[in-house]
Parts: C-alpha cells; sequence; structure tokens
RNA sequence: GGAAGGGUGGCAGAGUGGUCGAUUGCGCCUGUCUUGAAAACAGGAGGCGGGCAACCGCCCAGGGGUUCGAAUCCCCUCCCUUCCUCCA
C-alpha cells in the first residue's frame, strides 16, 4: 500500500511511475471516492457529535428526575439515529472501495531503477569469478544426481506426484549440509538472529505481506483459514506485525531456514527436468526492518550478505538490477543474484533481495518510534534469499563435477558434509 | 476433544448501563527543588482517522445486536489459563 497523502498530493508523479511498471492506476476514481468518503465522513462525524452531547444531556435529565423532558428528547435523538445509520452504512461502502483501490497501487520503483519492461533492460551490476571451463562436456544436475543416487526422481513422483524430489544418501546430506552452512554464515559471521519459524500461518499473515488476496492460486491451503508458508518472509516478517519498535531496536536482522511450498500454478510444464522448480523447497530467508533513511544502504548490504554464501563457495553468478517492468508489485528496488548452471548453461536465480520501503510496513502495520512522545511512522522492510537450496545444489554438483561424475565438495562445506568428494 | 475461568492503556490491576478513553500503582516524560542525582511536590503522557485550526469522531480480544446512551447487557467467533482426555 501506497500513502494516502501521496496519492492526494501527488497523483500525476504516481500515476506516472506505476506506469513505468506497466500498471495504469486507478488514481481519477481514488481522488473521487476519497473526495466524496472525506465529506462525508465530516458531516458525518459533526452528527456523532451532537448525537453524543444530547445523550448527556438525557443522563443529566434523568439523574434530575426529569422524565418527560428526558423522554422528549429520545424521541428527537431517535431520528437522528437514523439518519446516522444510513450515512454509515455509505461510508462502509466508500471505504471497502478505496481499500480495493488502494490495493491496485504498485510500490513506485526508486529513482535508481532502469526503466524498462523486457529482461534485457535489467542492468548486470557486477559479476563475480568467470564461467567455469570444463575439458569434457558438463552434464545437468539431475544426470549427476541420478548416478550418484544423490536424488530419486521416479520414487517422489510416486509417494507425492510431480515437482518433488527425494534427496537421498549424499544428496540429502548434502542438502542438510548447505542449510547448516548457510544459516550458520547469516548468523554468525553476518550478524542475523535466528527463527525457526512455523511452516503453517493464518489468512491474516498472508495479507501482511501481501500473498493475499492476489496470489491464493500459489498457495496450498490446508485448513479453513491455514495455508502452507510459500517462504519464511511471510512468518517472519509477520512476527511484528502491528507493532511499535523503539528506533533503538533497529536494525532488526533476521534469518529464518524453512521449507517453502508453492504450487506454481501459473508455471506448469516449465522449468520441469531437475529440480529448478519445486513445489516444496529449502531455503534461508533473511528480513530487515530498519529505519527509512537507511533502507538503500541496508539493500546493498543485504545483497552482500546473500552474495557472500556463493563466493565462499567458488560459484560463478551475477547481479542483476530489475528493471521497473521486471520487479514485482511491492518492490521499490530489487537485485537478483544469478548462478551459473554448467549443465544447462544459463544463470539461474537464486534470490531475489528488494526493499519494499514501508509498502510492505503499511499493510503488515509494523511502525517505528523514534522517541518517547513521537508519531509512530511505517518502517522499511527489506527481504532476500540468503539462499534457495534447490537451485543452488544443482550448481554446485554442475560446478565440481569431474568428468568421472564424481563431484567434488568446495572447501567450506567440507565440515559440514564430512567428505571432499562424492565419489 | 470435554469442563471451568479469563481477555481492559508499556506492565500490574479497578471498573457490571450515563460527563469512562477509562480510578489506582509501577514504569515513562516535563517542570520546581538540587552543584548533579535521588527523594518530594506539581504537571504531562495511548492508537487510528477527519479538519488550516479550534476541535471532533472511532478504538476496553474481533464481529454483530439491545439502548437516547455499552468496557459494562445479549449472540457469534478467536485467543489465553487451569483440570481432564489424547499424544511426540
Amino acid at each position: 500500500m501506497l500513502d494516502r497523502h501521496l496519492l492526494r498530493t501527488q497523483p500525476e508523479a504516481v500515476r506516472a511511475d506505476a506506469k513505468k511498471k506497466g500498471i495504469e492506476v486507478p488514481i481519477d476514481r481514488f481522488l473521487q471516492i476519497d473526495e466524496e468518503w472525506r465529506t462525508l465522513i465530516t458531516g458525518l462525524q459533526a452528527r456523532q457529535a451532537d448525537l453524543n452531547r444530547s445523550s448527556k444531556e438525557i443522563g443529566a435529565l434523568m439523574s434530575q428526575g426529569k422524565r418527560d423532558e428526558a423522554e422528549a428528547a429520545k424521541e428527537t435523538v431517535r431520528a437522528a439515529k437514523e439518519e446516522i445509520a444510513a450515512g454509515e452504512a455509505r461510508e462502509r461502502e466508500l471505504e471497502a472501495e478505496l481499500r480495493d483501490l488502494e490495493l491496485q497501487f504498485p510500490n513506485l520503483p526508486h529513482e535508481s531503477v532502469p526503466v524498462g519492461f523486457d529482461e534485457d533492460k535489467n542492468a548486470i551490476i557486477r559479476e563475480w569469478g568467470d564461467i567455469p571451463p570444463f575439458d569434457f562436456e558438463p552434464k545437468p544436475h539431475w544426470e549427476l544426481a541420478e548416478a550418484r543416487g544423490l536424488i530419486d526422481f521416479p520414487r517422489a513422483s510416486k509417494i507425492s506426484g510431480s515437482g518433488f524430489a527425494v534427496y537421498t544418501g549424499w544428496g540429502a546430506r548434502l542438502q542438510r549440509a548447505l542449510i547448516s552452512f548457510m544459516v550458520d554464515r547469516q548468523t554468525l559471521r553476518n550478524g542475523y538472529r535466528e527463527v525457526y519459524p512455523p511452516y503453517l500461518v493464518l489468512g491474516a499473515s498472508l495479507y501482511g505481506t501481501g500473498q493475499l488476496p492476489k496470489f491464493e492460486e500459489d498457495l496450498y491451503k490446508v485448513d479453513d483459514d491455514l495455508y502452507m508458508i510459500p517462504t519464511a518472509e511471510v512468518p517472519v516478517t509477520n512476527l511484528y506485525r502491528d507493532e511499535i519498535l523503539e528506533a533503538w531496536q533497529l536494525p532488526i536482522k533476521l534469518a529464518a531456514y524453512s521449507a517453502c511450498f508453492r504450487r506454481e500454478s501459473g508455471a506448469a510444464g516449465k522449468d520441469t527436468r531437475g529440480i529448478q522448480r519445486m513445489h516444496q523447497f529449502d531455503k534461508v530467508e533473511l528480513v530487515k526492518i530498519v529505519l527509512p533513511e537507511n533502507s538503500y544502504d541496508e539493500l546493498e548490504s543485504l545483497t552482500v550478505d546473500a552474495e557472500s554464501i556463493l563466493q565462499e563457495l567458488g560459484l560463478h553468478y551475477r547481479v542483476s538490477l530489475l528493471c521497473t517492468g521486471e520487479m514485482s508489485f511491492s518492490n521499490a528496488k530489487c537485485y537478483d543474484l544469478e548462478l551459473w548452471s554448467p549443465g544447462l548453461r544459463k544463470y539461474l536465480e537464486v534470490s531475489s533481495c528488494s526493499n519494499f520501503e514501508a509498502f510492505q510496513a503499511r499493510r503488515a502495520n509494523i511502525r517505528l518510534r523514534r522517541a518517547q512522545g513521537d508519531k509512530p511512522e511505517f518502517a522499511h522492510i527489506l527481504n532476500g534469499s540468503g539462499l534457495a537450496t534447490p537451485r543452488l545444489f544443482a550448481a554446485i554438483i554442475e560446478t565440481f563435477q569431474q568428468e568421472d561424475g564424481s563431484i567434488v565438495i568446495p572447501d567450506a562445506l567440507r565440515p559440514y558434509v564430512g567428505t571432499d568428494v562424492i565419489a
């Protein structure tokens, strides 16, 4: 959600910025309804004030024993009440429409974001390492995994259907090692506080982070109002929903490992080979709640924190600054980390590091107070993966495969995996 | 799953139809006093929204109802505590 005040005072700027994301916003309709709503509520509140006054007078009359006068006053008030009730009904309508309109406004892109609608408008900010050279034909990860018994695809689909993987033997071990490695680095080295969240959340939490109402079809729903989390961002960000934080508590930096569950209903048939796109996958998520004036510096350091994992593993990747049209609805600025897959000969997205500014905080009602007596203001919220395992797993075994199909484990992971090589 | 009792301001804890947005205590802020602090005394202090402002409206878990008037009465939902049951 955007600030209503911004919509009222700078409608044309909002319209133009939203257009950069390719979104036509109903700003005219909003202004019209907003105007009507404000006129109505001003009048309604004056009425309500009259009524409150009258009720007090009746109370006074009653206590003085002037019953007749009191009864007469009641008659007058009763009529006024009906008018107010009608006004309130109209107000509820207008408010519902305002809320509905408000949800159609995307977050506005930061000025540093390139304007454009195609992937080729994304800016490659930096690359790390080189495309690893091979003196043989590198295999895709599913062939490597199959040959060494790291992932059992046929049995996965037998027990759970398509879009699931069963990690077995050294594969399971590597998977578990990656999670421990990443959580350790983000907590012990990069200063995040570890959170282990529930995997099921109430609808209210999904509204807070914006998955609902728009993306219900991507979620698994297990009960009346319980959903499986599509990312740890949901439980972790919502930890502070409806809270007012003290400025000295910020920044709050949280790192959470969780499994993630996505129906991927819009992506049926896409990336079906291997483990590029799964209904269930593992991810370490980083969330920051920060002071507004620091949020862009915090975005840079968040991105560096996510990158540090890839660097330590010795994987080639690049950082892409998404253009306006490629960013998600609630983003103000977003870096993607793209990891090189030698087997697929393309870059795979393993992390999106985003600054939502106050957009998400406004929805989730996460505020901060600078000093005693100050008005609360909305915090800025950022998140990024640090990182998602399936594509990382794939890139690791593809990058470090040997001609005989064995896989050398990167130094940093050896204490976690417990071997130098998966032979 | 069954039974009972509860959900009030940062916390504790009053309030069971009428100037209650709410007594009081602790904590907090500002004055006075003091070299400074403590103590004492005086005052202040919640959130959301409308209004240029003065002010005004709404908020006592959430929703609905009764009433001129609801924190207080009625209905529904949610949550918490204790006991039982079940389980890892």
